[in-house]
Formats: structure tokens, sequence, C-alpha cells
DNA sequence: CCGACAACCTGTGAGC
DNA sequence: TGCTCACAGGTTGTCG
């Protein structure tokens, strides 16, 4: 999936087209997805205003209006999720669950693994949504820095990597740009999280906000099946350093790069240059 | 609290 | 060519 900079250029991609529009419908081909879609959702949709487009971690949230009500429209994308704007009459193929109608535009939501989530909270706050109250610091965010994961972590004693993918702990990092931080911020993913000094939690906090925004400005990766609202692709997978580099030759210390096993995850690494 | 692991599901690529 | 196996961006629940 989509890690947090996928998310965000998809937000960034939709917004322009659908900020402002009405929702005419929405069809559910399939609902069974990591969650089954709610069944009142259509009827919760139809002739909402959609204001704005926000993200939580690696969910979009969609700021849906009625003359007095108000609700989100809350999407996660999983491993394989995309959305995509099309014609209106654009035929769906597999893996084609869910349209939403805009009027002379259509959102498609395509999903082939079905991990993904499509929920709804009523209201104004998108973070009561129980899939969204239990989420930890967003790493682009004002808190998110050194200072802050240098005292989030004393008590840690998980390897830092897979703290670094915890969601209830820190949002949007994945396998993907958690191996290409602490590769950057030259720290091994194995260190407890709660044994990293001071100066290496400045550089790791820094190393994940960089590669983010640097992801970000290069449109996303575009891993396998990865697409953008517009059908396009993001090219930030030219600029791994570490991350399904197994066996080949790091770029810093010509060492190995190696793959090993971390919560069920693969993790890529370079010994030489990751303490 | 922690971590390891399985489960959810389909597609793809490697190896035989 | 065709089969089987391992693995893929995520999250959640269970078990020790």
């Amino acid at each position: 999936m989509p890690e947090l900079p996928e998310v965000e250029v998809c937000r960034q991609g939709l917004a322009p087209a659908v900020v402002g529009r009405r929702v005419r419908q929405l069809t559910v081909r399939f609902p069974m997805l990591r969650a089954p879609i709610p069944p009142d959702l259509p009827e919760r949709l139809r002739d909402v205003e959609v204001v704005a487009i926000e993200r939580r971690g690696k969910y979009l949230l969609f700021d849906c209006r009625r003359p007095t009500e108000r609700g989100w429209l809350i999407i996660h994308l999983g491993m394989s999720g995309s959305l995509r704007l099309l014609a209106t009459a654009t035929p769906p193929t597999l893996h084609d669950h869910v349209d939403i109608d805009l009027g002379g535009l259509l959102l498609r939501y395509r999903d082939p693994r079905r991990f993904g989530v499509i929920a709804w909270q009523e209201g104004a706050e998108a973070a009561r949504h129980p899939l969204l109250c239990g989420l930890g610091t967003e790493p682009l965010g004002q808190e998110f820095c050194g200072d802050w994961l240098y005292r989030a972590t004393r008590a840690r004693r998980s390897p830092i990597k897979t703290l670094l993918m915890d969601a209830g702990f820190l949002v949007g990092v994945g396998n993907i740009y958690a191996a290409e931080s602490l590769f950057l911020s030259g720290i091994s993913p194995l260190r407890p999280a709660g044994r990293l000094g001071r100066a290496a939690c400045d550089r790791l906090a820094a190393a994940v906000r960089n590669t983010l925004i640097a992801a970000i400005a290069a449109g996303g990766s575009s891993i396998r099946d990865y697409v953008h609202h517009d059908g396009g692709r993001g090219d930030f997978q030219l600029d791994y350093a570490v991350y399904g580099r197994t066996g080949e030759v790091c770029r810093r210390c010509a060492g190995i790069v190696r793959c090993i096993r971390q919560g069920g995850r693969s993790t890529f690494y370079c010994p030489g240059c990751q303490r």
C-alpha cells in the first residue's frame, strides 16, 4: 500500500477535482473489505457536499456536509487500494468495488486484496471513529521531533523498526519508509528503541520527516500495482537506498544490504552503516 | 506491557 | 508451458 506519502499524494490529487462537488450516488459492488462497508452508507452520502479532504495517518477523510448535518467518509487503501477519477460511464473491471458518482465525474475505489476500509463517522470530529481514536503521532506534525522521539521511546524495549511501524505510536510510516529512514540515520532496525541516545533520536526524527517529504515531492512510490488518482505512477522507488535491495552493494559503504524478518515483515538494512 | 505469529485476500514472480 | 511456493504497501487479534 500506500504508506503516508502515497496517501498524501492521493489526497492532493483528488482535492482540486472533488472539493465543492456533491455526491449523487454511491454504488457498492462488493462490500466485504477489511470491515464490511456500512449498508447505510449510500443513504448517508447521498447529496452531501465534499468541502475538504483531510488525512490522518494513512486514512483519507472526506468532510461531508448537508445543510444541517456533517459527517466523514473514511477511506483506507490497505495494501492494494487505489482511488481514481474517471469519466462517469467508465465500465468497472475486476476489483472495482465502489463508485462515488460526483456528477459528471466518477471517483472509483479499487482494491484487489480487499485489506482497505470504507467507513463513516457522524458529526464534526472524524477522530472519534474507533479506527482513528487510537492512532499515534503524525510524523509531519508539529509535535514530532527528536525530543518527542527521545521521550516517547524511554520505556520501550521493542526494536526501533517495529515501533516506527506501530500506528499506535507513530502513524503513516510503513515498511519502506521505516527501512529508508533508519538507513539515512545510521541506526540498526534491531536496536531497542529505549536505548537510542538523544543524538540518534534527532537524526532519526529528521530522517523520517525528510524521507516522507521527499517521497511526497516525488509523487509517492509506485510499487507493484499502486497508481495515482489519474492512473500515473510515482517514482520515489528509484531512490531506495536499502528497501528491496537484498544482496546488493550499499551505496554508502560498499557492504552488502541484508534482509531479515521482524514481526513477520521483511527488514532491509546495511549492517555496516547501521548500528 | 511485549513480541511473535497468523489471519484477512489476490496477484506476481521465481524456481522447478 | 504450467505448477507450486513465497512474498507483497497494512491492520488486528491471539497466544505465550
